[in-house]
DNA sequence: TATTATTTTTAGACAAGTCTAAAAATATAT
DNA sequence: ATATATTTTTAGACTTGTCTAAAAATAATA
């Protein structure tokens, strides 16, 4: 068995691995498990003694194919409990975050193949985020965000780049969460705000770092 | 905040504690959280630090006020996840144990509530036991157990005393689980085993073993 | 009551995960 | 290419919770 700290760990490398980094820094794991990176040195060499993840002193981490399973499975937990939360017990999306974060160490396949029935098989996360299947395979949806719309083209909120609790409150204080038709009316040039109406009811002035992380997709 | 350990040592104790003993034993607790004497010393010398408990060399340990809250938490907690595992997710009453060991611990009166809510206020885990209210009263029903059925009298299952894999298992299997009908057949003498007719249906020979461990209550 | 048995506590050690401070390796800049 | 800056690792220490072995206190028994 694998402590809490040790899942964390996996999460977060999972998280900062991607196509373009061959081999996740030390420094890049500190930052994202806000610790220093003496104790990620400490934690690496451990996981690499169990075959969690492969390194190279100096040269970074990778995760190895068990590792990666079980990161990908505590994302899994994570955001089927989230969409539990948000479903069943009425929690807005700012608020689960935490309580998905301790859930999310409860691994038990067959408790999360449950839940996941229960729920009736969700794809997407309150945040729109994909929710890997029982086989861990994760579908993302293409990444287009409300500011790469143009004045009068229309699309609907599929999902958010930034997940801080003041972003999701704001949004959410603008009618901007998941499922809400949005209509381009303007966008400056000078700083891209751009001006939208939500639901075909409420206008509202959005700024380009609020634009830039909203997912999107195209209607017609 | 207080770490699994320190909630599992609060919950050992509040269920060692009862109006006949004065003071808990740092044996008893040793075998309920299956470790040893000398560890549950230091703990207790921590809790006590943290005013949790009171405790004098020698002399046993009781909860405190704060310390018996924490503790009642806990169980409702653990009682609720339970029932929601049973009703929800179809977990058999033998499986839910030990994921509500877990989920316990996820300390907030909000998700408490929350979910309290959501399962319809239940009264009782699916063994039977009682669920504490939000203001941590606890509310026992009363004692009888099959044992103390005599021939031709009736009852229905409202509970367990013993919380066994092996004896649930056993129950589920002639139909002893929580609301079935029990009509006593026969009672022998000898070693006290019993006959009786479970829903009007099934008959099953009892043992006094499993007869005095499931809680009854009388119907005429 | 004196002696034995049991329970409880102390003392010291260990593993996990963390930290600081310093050393080693790598990357950057002159 | 050499000096400087940054990143990463090591060494040693601290905390939490555990353990064993021995000492101290309490309980049981003759």
């Amino acid at each position: 068995m694998n402590s809490f700290t040790e899942e964390n760990y996996l999460k977060a490398i999972f998280k900062l691995s991607s196509p373009k980094v061959d081999g996740v820094s030390t420094n890049a794991i500190a930052e994202e498990i806000q610790t220093k990176a003496s104790s990620v040195t400490d934690m690496i060499k451990k996981l690499s003694d169990k075959k969690l993840v492969k390194y190279k002193k100096y040269q970074g981490v990778h995760l190895t194919k068990k590792g990666k399973e079980i990161a990908v499975s505590i994302i899994r937990n994570h955001r089927l409990w989230e969409v539990f939360l948000v479903e069943k017990l009425a929690f807005k999306w700012d608020e689960v975050h935490d309580f998905a974060e301790e859930l999310e160490h409860i691994r038990s396949k067959e408790l999360t193949n449950r839940l996941d029935a229960f729920l009736e098989f969700p794809k997407h996360d309150p945040h729109g985020d994909p929710i890997p299947d029982k086989d861990g395979n994760i579908y993302n949806h293409k990444d287009i965000t409300l500011s790469d719309l143009k004045s009068a083209e229309k699309g609907i909120v599929v999902g958010v780049k930034e997940h801080s609790k003041s972003y999701l409150n704001y949004l959410e204080s603008v009618n901007l969460v998941l499922g809400a038709e949005i209509k381009v009316n303007d966008v400056i040039d000078f700083d891209h705000s751009m001006s939208i109406t939500v639901n075909k009811k409420k206008t509202a002035n959005i700024s380009h770092q609020v634009s830039k992380n909203l997912l999107i997709k195209k209607t017609d």
